[in-house]
DNA sequence: GAGATAGTTGACTATTTAGTCGAGTGAGCT
DNA sequence: AGCTCACTCGACTAAATAGTCAACTATCTC
């Protein structure tokens, strides 16, 4: 088996970090090794380039992830109440690192998506792909909330494109303004997509 | 006077298109040279630095887009219509730039805030105050149809800014996903916010 | 047409960066 | 024990990049 070693989880996690706080394209691979403490010589064992780096680290991160939005998005909770939920969880998460950086960072997806999408197709794809596993679960609450008629709307997935749309621009002004405020607006934003009244959200 | 040149104007719209068509992070200044046809030593001459070009370059091309915007958001055109005109130019230019560059490229505006913002405060602070400026139409045209009893909006400021939001956030995943078709969305969503009955909508 | 002014040029330096390579090293397997 | 394989290391090259400078040139004003 020959030796082990958590080098390649240490330069997913440094790439992950500088992407996030800083950008694609500022971060160097020199960076990247020196934040993981692993010599340019392991990079290049385990990685092509930053590009492939980039890709693997986004999709592991994803599992987590998907893990949460699988936790918030449960079958089990009313569906008006998922999204309630998860626009607080997302709330406290940008707080949180806002407290840890000194930033609001958004969602790395989103940026990372706007800035190279012109320029790495292949990482292009895999945030495309996580943007729309993302958009199956408002897609799902809202065919929910629909079925048990809290809200009308047929058309879940344009409802479920429309609100993520709306949630990824407010992250983003967040980041760019740097302030969490921005995003007390999102649960009121997202229930008046959908039509629910003041009431119901309230209630949910 | 000496010597006159447009050198400045042609490094100014070199480095917008190459922001534009690909990332700020990704942009050198001896590509901005090149596609303007000026060597690096008048590069210096006129700017200090890759930041200082660019956010010279975003404020000047800003006064072209505040004119369109002027004219789109005439006071002499009743509210809502407004805001339908602005998404109808909004889907046509991004096609335009479709059909001239082969991608959807977006709001550059966006783009450029997301990706330098935790890095070039300057730049960070003007793409702020153009967002806060685009933000004013569309408070504007809210307050004017809520006055007019069209829709109920006490909130125009918040409505402006969620708006905002949204339709950033679709151009973006325009952008991503280099499809304008997701921009044909636009004008549902922004009337469904302000809790317009479709029939209105299409009237307007 | 003489200056002054505004802009141009290319050659230069120093640094950063991506990427390579071959020799080494340590953990686990037999 | 010793072999093997997974991984590490550091020193290297080549290219890209930012930034500087002194000499040059075109145009405008008088």
């Amino acid at each position: 088996m020959g030796r082990v070693s958590n080098a390649k989880e240490r330069l997913m996690e440094a790439v992950l970090e500088l992407i996030w706080t800083g950008s694609y394209g500022n971060t160097t691979i020199d960076q990247i090794c020196e934040k993981a403490g692993v010599k340019k010589g392991s990079f290049y064992y385990f990685f092509d380039c930053k590009a492939d780096l980039a890709a693997t680290a986004f999709e592991t991160n994803w599992r987590v992830k998907r893990a949460e939005l699988d936790s918030i998005f449960s079958a089990a909770v009313p569906p008006l109440e998922r999204l309630q939920k998860y626009c607080q969880f997302s709330y406290q998460f940008q707080s949180d690192m806002k407290s840890k950086y000194g930033r609001v960072l958004g969602c790395p997806l989103f940026s990372l998506g706007s800035e190279v999408c012109t320029q790495e197709d292949k990482l292009r794809r895999k945030v495309q792909e996580m943007l729309a596993e993302k958009c199956k679960y408002l897609a799902s609450a809202i065919r929910d909330a629909h079925a048990s008629g809290v809200i009308h709307a047929p058309d879940a997935e344009v409802k479920a494109r429309m609100i993520l749309a709306y949630y990824e621009g407010l992250l983003t002004q967040a980041r760019i303004q740097n302030d969490v405020t921005v995003l007390r607006e999102t649960a009121r934003g997202i229930f008046s997509m959908l039509g629910v009244k003041g009431k119901q959200a309230v209630a949910a």
